[in-house]
DNA sequence: GATGAATGAGGATTCATTCAT
DNA sequence: CATGAATGAATCCTCATTCAT
């Protein structure tokens, strides 16, 4: 049986399309269900449309992951990984002010997660927690306290380089959060939330936001000096 | 026979069969349809839950509401939309600061709407938003978009009293709205996000809020301006 | 409870609604019932539908109808009134040619019967008779069977004046049936089945379905002493 | 378990569970869902039921009709409309006289369509079409239009030859169709409607009306034309 | 008698899951 | 291993009928 396989592929010069990626198979599996859960919630996603994604039969589907849940739970923790220990290593190279550090950090985060696939899973812990809560604690303990824990530490830095006034470090940190999480939630409402006028410029929300964060709204005196800002009255 | 049913009524409280209670019976579905959307989600109540737990037969639900979807309407209108025209009364008669504005305003968010069932709504259709879009375009329109007008007016009144820079509005409707999604969404993946430690007490989180909102975490001496704080090294 | 009534309708010189036509609510329902089931049958008929239209509450029709089958039954047995008697009497004296009497018979039958709303209830039977079986024994009986005898004595006073050829009489009575049967048809499924371009004018059909009963289409030599023929060439 | 499965099909004849027929499938789902609109209606036919009378679950039904009404336009096409390019060409081909041709497609339409159950779905499509009207729309477009243009083509050709005298062609073909519907009612209301003595033999019927049709039911003497028969005294 | 609020059985359709091939 | 035909539980909504007022 392998013979004829073999001169299959071997004359074509294209696997046959059934044994192209058979060791794929799974990892094709979970980015289709990715896409779909993250498009449509896991309850709207059809087994049908995930195998069909991946290219595969929805009978294969099913000898891979015993269940739609057992896909999605699957789907998760294949997505969680962690990019947090680079990210460390940086932030504990890192030279310049606090202003600057909060900035590369968001930018970095935006490029790497926000503005990716990454950030769909996010937006589908959010939306699925309640019926997963064993996903949900394991993407709290996987991903939510690493990545307070690496906020705190430039946040403490700033504190200690008498850039960032004392303050309650967990508050803080869901303040540098809210706006991550807004822009998920943004983006992955898109299209359905379509208020052209309100639209969001991720790059320059995270930017303003920085700004906002540190300096606040508050009109000062020293605001005259300080043509850069990047307000556009009105 | 009849003694039964009267010991029924009065010892337990308990409706006799058929009873007619026209006028009570919207708040009862609504309420109870608030509860199991909010638990549940849009899809996966059921429609026969609703009515049960509203204490009436499946077909009572649909005498009053012609569909799931004008169901859900309903509850976004009695528990959200429906307080824009009192919130906008009050902004209009607000004559503090602005920073009491946003307190105030942010507070009486968190008391009838944030600290409520109500606040599930908001989770609820970011999860489902994809998978009703009549639904979501009812919420844009219903509630984000008047939403975003009072925390415009909001900001413009600080603008024109001169104790709020000017800013881009769009952007900074967003940077006011960021934290309240983030409340509503820790709030309800709750018990399954638990982190005792980081855990999240609205009302401060919201008082910080706005005080960083307004004169932002940067440390400052007697509020004098540092400039070199505003120089961007990058 | 009287005095009160009375003092009112003398009063307003209009009766109070619910008093107005007491005796008349059965009347009414059938009525409104068998429009009802004319136009969209007896399964689509809603018995809320008939109760409004008859301008009573759905309560009041099982008041005076047990079921929805019963109201069906009423309502035919309530159409089927005997019209026959003197279209028999006008037959006996009839004088003139067979060809007249079967266009005399035939308009009569169109102006009383195919053009009101009777002919409804000839529509409803062909419709619902394997439902309602004992109702399409009762309409043989008081309608068909009578037509037929009726036809058949046109038929048979033609052939003994000479004018018709002899003709097995059970067909002949089905060949003039068919067109009356076939009007019925066409006028109750109309405006479902629009067909602008094939649309049929009930009167022009039975004439030239009469004439062409006598006279048949063939082309003989004759036809061109005849100007009078209604032929519109293609 | 093997063994009594074996038994099972061939002792019996039954399927087994689970058996894979896909070419089998459409065509015993059509004939049970013939068989059941025609006894019951389209409204009034369950999907299930039909699905059990063709020995599949209520889901395989939907695997191969996307609804009902697909299910119901499928069965019409495969009854009715699909013959229609069959008689165009026999009609194409047709050598003989005009009566002849009308005799040969009565008794066409009779054998293949009229004696069958597929006669049904006419009686159906006139009780249902107001509740339905796509479905009517349907049948108009793709049974009438056509029928009646295969017997305008009939017609034609009979005037074209010089068979038939010329006629108005809208008149002429309902004049036509007249007795076919009545045939199709008359079948269809039968048990209910039994007159013994009344009852049609459907051939019968049809030759002794194409000979009225062509030559009428008026009595000449040796085919010579009685001129006062068309006097019209009234 | 009259009302109309309440009931709940009934039916089309979807889709995760199974299993014969 | 892979397939995809078959299954049937699940759910929204309708509407004839009931019955407390």
């Amino acid at each position: 049986m392998s013979f004829p396989k073999l001169f299959c592929e071997t004359a074509r010069g294209l696997p046959a399309k059934r044994e192209r990626r058979k060791e794929a198979r799974p990892g094709e599996l979970l980015a289709a269900a990715l896409e779909l859960f993250v498009e449509k919630g896991f309850a709207a996603t059809r087994a049908d449309e995930v195998a069909k994604r991946a290219g595969v039969s929805k009978g294969t589907l099913f000898l891979y992951f015993s269940s739609k849940e057992e896909l999605f739970k699957a789907v998760v923790r294949d997505n969680i990984s962690g990019r947090y220990p680079g990210w460390a290593a940086e932030f504990e190279a890192f030279e310049g002010s606090t202003a600057d550090m909060l900035r590369y950090a968001m930018n970095s985060w935006w490029t790497s997660v926000g503005a990716t696939k990454a950030s769909g899973i996010s937006k589908l812990i959010m939306s699925e927690a309640s019926n997963f809560p064993e996903l949900a604690a394991f993407y709290q303990k996987e991903v939510i306290e690493p990545g307070h824990a690496l906020i705190r530490r430039i946040l403490q830095r700033g504190i200690d380089r008498g850039e960032i006034r004392p303050i309650d470090m967990t508050q803080a940190v869901h303040i540098i959060m809210a706006p991550l999480l807004y822009l998920v939630m943004c983006k992955h409402c898109y299209g359905t939330f379509a208020d052209e006028s309100a639209r969001l410029v991720p790059e320059e929300f995270l930017a303003t936001q920085v700004d906002t964060l540190l300096d606040g709204l508050s009109l000062r005196q020293a605001d005259n000096v300080t043509p850069d800002r990047k307000a556009k009255p009105q």
